[in-house]
Parts: structure tokens; sequence; C-alpha cells
DNA sequence: TTTAATGCAAACATTTTGCACCCTG
DNA sequence: CAGGGTGCAAAATGTTTGCATTAAA
């Protein structure tokens, strides 16, 4: 993480921008707990609760600025709001999100990293990012 | 699509609901071509320039009732609104845009299916659908 | 001290909903 | 002819933006 915010910093100063105290605040809470991801009112509530009252508007001008600088990542997970995590490039991630209690679970694979490379290959793609999100039921769920 | 449409009919006699003219225009709008997944508002400009005028309110009412169905998939294609296409389940298939022209490519996949379903059995969820989006540059855009 | 960042409220885009009227079964 | 379907306009959501003020460099 603090490579990440080095990388941050250097975006800014790089591009004329500033680093403020909001800036860090929200890309901190993007960072600390990856497997979060949440969406730009959770970010809001939670620094809400720490006594650290940012308006939504400073919230979402940040995330945009952190996917421009390639550093997070929009994912949807099929509600009808963005949640932002972490971008983990070169780590092939997906969500598993339960249809029934919402919870989203990660997972990992690399067999599928080598297949999309693959189709980008074919079709004469040069790609950049891909998302995979799978619904379906946890096994809490099923027995409920 | 006869097998589809007739499954629509069944979903609404089933549920006390009625098969009317604009409910078939816009299945037909969805299944007569698969791979141009519209949103709700093409849906509405196609349907308008064949002379049929359909409340923006009443797609988007045929469309979710659609997806309650399972005949039709909601697919995120990174833009701000959702767009539509026929449930190929079983044929396991993503999308390859192109983020400079926004172009939009089918993909299919059986490797993926496979990988998924393991996925799936391992962190024992009952797996329902998943949506794959890759995001990279098509070689017309590379070349420009 | 210069220029960018922020908060607020208004603007936007997409999608949903209440209600009066219309149509299907 | 009863109950669902539709269009319209208004509301609801999520996100962006203009502007006056504040703060980083």
């Amino acid at each position: 993480m603090k490579k990440e915010f080095q990388k941050f910093q250097g975006y800014l100063s790089g591009h004329g921008l500033k680093m403020t105290k909001t800036r860090e605040l929200v890309f901190k809470e993007i960072f600390s707990s990856p497997a979060v991801h949440p969406n730009a009112y959770d970010v809001h509530r939670r620094l809400r609760a720490k006594r650290k009252d940012v308006s939504l508007a400073t919230i979402y001008r940040t995330l945009n600025l952190l996917v421009k600088t390639g550093l997070v990542s929009e994912i949807d997970l099929g509600e009808d709001h963005s949640h932002y995590e972490p971008e983990r490039n070169k780590i092939a991630h997906g969500h598993l999100i339960c249809l029934s209690c919402g919870k989203v679970q990660e997972f990992r694979n690399e067999e599928i990293q080598g297949v999309i490379d693959r189709i980008g290959e074919e079709k004469g793609y040069t790609l950049d990012k891909f998302s995979i999100e799978v619904f379906g039921f946890c096994q809490k769920c099923k027995k409920g």
C-alpha cells in the first residue's frame, strides 16, 4: 500500500494536482481493506463514523481520480451503483455474489487469465482489464 | 426464438399477467438480433423507427419482466446504463469491449465455463449465471 | 500568492412509480 | 367487465458540475 500511495502522489505532482487530507482519507478507505469494495456512499459513511466529514461530491471526484490513475477499479456487483477496490492488476480475480443475501466473495484463478489473454490475441485486441462476476446462492442461503 | 416466446407466454398466463402487442414488440426487439444488446433507449428508438410508439416506462417495465422470467439478461458494458440480450444459458459467452470506439464483440469459451463451475463447487455456491467483460483496444483503434 | 480542492446546491442521466384511462382475457 | 397494461408526468437514484470559499504548494 505504501508503494501505491507513492504512485498516487507521483501522479498528482506530475499533473499539477495537490495531495490533500481528503484525498488521503479516501485513498486509505479503499486500500486498507481491499475485500470491502465499498460504493461511494459506503466510503462517505465509513469516514463519517470516524468523524471525518467529506462530501459525497468530493468522494466521487476522488474515486474517479483514483480510477484514472489506474490505482483503483470500478466494479459492478449487480446493483445500480458502482463499487470500488484497489486494482490488483496481474492477479486475475473475480467476484462471487450471493443472489439472496448479497454477500460478495472474491476468487482468484490463473487459468482464466490465460484463457482471456488467448481470446484477446485471437481477436486482435490489446487487452487492458477484465471483470468477472459470478452470481449464485451461498451455502448459508441454500439451507435457509 | 419460438420456444422462448412460448416460455414468455407461459410465464405470463401462469402469473395472471397478459400478453400484449407492446410486450411482443419489445420481446422481438431483443430476440431478433441477439448481438445488438441494446439499452432501453435503443429499444425505444428502434421501435419508433418502425412507427411503433412505446413509452420508455413500458419498455423498462417489460425488460424487467423479461429479466425476471430469465429469458433476458441485463449486462453492463462499462457505460452508465444497462444493456439487454437474450439469455443463452449454458453457452458461456463474454463481451470484448473497445475502450476507444466502444465496439462490443462477443466471444465464446467453454474452458471458462468449466473453471467457473469448479470455483462454485469449491466455495459451496450453487451458481446461477456469470458475466465476463473484457476491455481493451480493437485492431482498428490500435492503428489510428 | 497562485491555483487547485472542497462543500453546497443545482443539474443530469437513468430508472421507477402514481394515477387516470385503455385493453386483454 | 374485472383486473392488468399503458402513457404521462413526477419522483427517486446515483453521479456530475458551477460557483464561492478554503487550503495546498
